[in-house]
RNA sequence: GGGGAGUUGCCCGAGUGGCCAAUGGGAACAGACUGUAAAUCUGUCGGCGAACGCCUUCGCAGGUUCGAAUCCUGCACUCCCCA
């Protein structure tokens, strides 16, 4: 691939470059490229945008680049600023490597392992003496940290900001001086984090870092940006069906989205499944089955689809459902209320809810609608049946003496 | 250091002694309609209980009162102005 090449590949999927002319440089250099990513260790679950990030690290790679990941087990004490500005407890190192382990193997869906190098932050922000901070600290102004956005608004508001706050964009950029980066990538929540960067690695006497942006992935809802604290996510390990079936309730609007950051298809193919005349609702099976693909298997992804169109197209009866046994502790005389079985499988937050539900219309036995909330079933009744609860909650009933 | 304002349910926000489990909006959930989309309409929205009801909630801890989210005292936290 030509210099050029290289730079298409690159730009796919991202909003900003800062700046081209310094990556077309160092690509020139023709070594393998520190390309730096932090990763906050409390994280669970890599999310689909996540994988925005991941991916494009991931392009780095394929071009013979080192993906540097900075595992921010010291910063995690500040957390990104966010309006909460509580220090968190430090986790201890075999917390965060236990974090680390759970989360790589989902890393590894997506990158290589062989040029993924990971770090921990801990190992140099947390060698710092008081001196140090200090002279770290006269290296930028208040004017210039105050330009965050996030610190406008809350400045503005009259919102708490936290002393130890500001200091977060400099521990990120610390960290880039530490690894010596090429290139940092971050979600485009990131761009004053990693132009911090740039400043830092200056000041040590070092080229700066190319910053390169991803546009944040919009979750489920289609408003918010995907997030787990949100609830309006799409993990890369839920089940082929849940993949398929939250891909499908995103909006409209968002497919076309969706396709360029979370899929390989090419542009003007989405262009054309979303054209005049064309319906949204395919392109979104293709987008869904597309996701299932890259994170299962496309056999998976034909059964989903198949799942998807009998079960909710179709609204034919459901077969099997993830199967589910009633309590023995549930059964009284007259038989088990239905309403505390829902509650007692999770499948509503409490047995009022569940009663509400009922009321609702919302339960269904076999594909029956129960109206009555205290309705009582006797467990030789409900084994076998698929108990349905809200939109896409099926529950496959068996019953142990 | 001085003066002032504030802390209510997932979020915003009303409530200044009983009619408050607490107005309203948003979010969320469910139903209808549909394409598990959007828009719209309807309903639910602290816990337990079949129900009269009971329990827990209005920053924290005490107190006054027959009765407190509402009054008093102390504590914690936040914001503003002055220095």
């Amino acid at each position: 691939m030509t210099i050029d090449q290289q730079l298409e590949f690159l730009r796919r999927g991202t909003t900003e470059i800062i700046n081209e002319d310094d990556l077309a440089a160092k690509l020139k250099l023709g070594r393998p490229l520190r390309v730096k990513l932090g990763v906050d260790p409390t994280a669970a679950d890599v999310t689909l945008g996540w994988a925005v990030v991941l991916r494009k690290l991931r392009d780095f790679q394929k071009l013979g680049h080192i993906a540097c990941l900075v595992i921010g087990d010291f910063t995690a004490m500040i957390g990104d600023p966010s309006g909460k500005s509580k220090t968190r407890k430090q986790l201890s190192r075999e917390e965060v490597q236990a974090n680390v382990d759970a989360v790589s193997q989902q890393f590894f869906k997506i990158l290589d392992p062989e040029r993924t190098e990971i770090n921990f932050n801990k190992d140099w922000l947390g060698k710092m003496t008081f001196e140090d901070v200090i002279r770290l600290c006269s290296r930028y102004t208040v004017a210039r940290i105050m330009e965050r956005d996030d610190f406008t608004k809350r400045f503005q508001e009259h919102k708490p900001i936290a002393m130890h706050e500001i200091l977060y964009p400099l521990c990120q950029g610390m960290d880039s001086v530490e690894l010596r980066a090429d290139v940092e990538l971050g979600g485009n929540d990131q761009k004053f984090n990693n132009l911090v960067g740039r400043v830092l690695m200056e000041q040590y006497g070092q080229e700066p870092q190319v910053v390169l942006l991803c546009p944040l992935l919009v979750g489920t809802d289609g408003k918010e940006k995907m997030s787990q604290s949100l609830g309006n996510y799409v993990s890369i390990t839920d089940s082929p069906r849940d993949m398929f079936g939250k891909t499908m309730s995103i909006p409209d609007e968002r497919i076309s989205n969706w396709f360029e950051l979370c899929t390989d298809v090419p542009m003007t193919e989405v262009a054309e499944m979303l054209g005049p005349g064309k319906n949204p609702r395919d392109a979104k099976i293709r987008l869904a089955k597309e996701i299932v693909s890259l994170y299962h298997s496309a056999e998976l992804a034909d059964e989903e689809e198949q799942y998807f169109i009998e079960t909710f197209s179709k609204r034919t009866q459901v077969t099997e459902a993830e199967e589910a046994t009633i309590p023995g502790d549930l059964v009284q005389e007259g038989g088990i209320p239905l309403a505390s079985l829902i509650g007692a499988l999770g499948l509503a937050p409490s047995n009022g809810k569940a009663r509400d539900l009922i009321k609702q219309g919302a339960v269904a036995l076999d594909g029956e609608k129960v109206s009555d909330p205290f309705a009582k079933f006797a467990p030789p009744d409900l084994a076998g049946k698929i108990l349905k609860v809200g939109k896409h909650q099926f529950r496959k009933l068996n019953f142990n003496n």
